[in-house]
DNA sequence: CGGAAGATTTCT
DNA sequence: GAAATCTTCCGA
């Protein structure tokens, strides 16, 4: 079953810590790709020094992110890789949730063919191996998850129980925001970005 | 208009 | 531990 607009249209960290267990379903003119979602960030706008929409003006990149919830953010880091979120809440509400990794269930010999590596732990373990693998570029930004290209549906024995928050990665820059505990990971799970805490 | 830095990954 | 590499933002 396919998820709907509302549920991404509530606040980013509830948000985030609902879309563990749910799938990510990619499908390309090479073939479709699916993976688990085992590790998300939430990233609350204006309250956050660490998103890319705290105190800047709604335009550029971060366009997307003042729309309704429900379509894909997606940057280009470092000018190398790129990073997948999900925009969530109402309009002229900047939050978004981060897929910082997956666990490949579905296209893994393609994932295996764009990452260059035949290690499954390795093909989704971090928001730019995870792009990478799924096929995500610039041309995603703004899809409608909603739609039939890029979309989210909910997994058979889905799990939400052991669910651990801690702190983000990465963003060192952003003073106290640094410690708030908004990243959230399935508990003992294989496949989340190897850096812990 | 120019410089600096970043929600990362990979190799040495 | 450092490089790769480019878009965006901010200051001048």
């Amino acid at each position: 079953m396919i998820i709907t607009r509302d549920f991404y249209q509530r606040d980013a960290v509830t948000v985030a810590r609902s879309l563990l267990g749910l799938t990510l379903v990619h499908e390309t003119e090479e073939g479709i790709t699916k993976g688990i979602i085992v590790e998300t960030e939430a990233y609350m706008g204006i309250k956050d020094p660490a998103a890319h929409s705290y105190k800047k003006s709604p335009s550029g990149r971060t366009n997307v992110q003042y729309g309704e919830g429900g379509y894909a953010y997606i940057y280009l880091i470092y000018g190398m890789y790129y990073c997948m979120n999900i925009v969530t809440n109402r309009a002229d509400i900047p939050e978004v949730v981060l897929l910082r990794a997956l666990e490949p269930i579905e296209g893994i010999d393609l994932m295996k063919k764009r990452r260059g590596t035949d290690k499954i732990l390795n093909l989704c373990s971090g928001p730019g191996k995870l792009c990478s693998a799924m096929g995500i570029t610039m041309d995603n930004y703004g899809t409608d998850l909603c739609g039939s290209q890029l979309y989210l549906e909910e997994s058979e024995g889905c799990k939400t129980d052991g669910i651990v928050a801690s702190r983000r990665i990465n963003i060192d820059y952003a003073g106290e925001a640094k410690d708030y505990l908004w990243r959230f990971t399935i508990k003992d799970n294989k496949y989340i970005s190897v850096k812990v805490k």
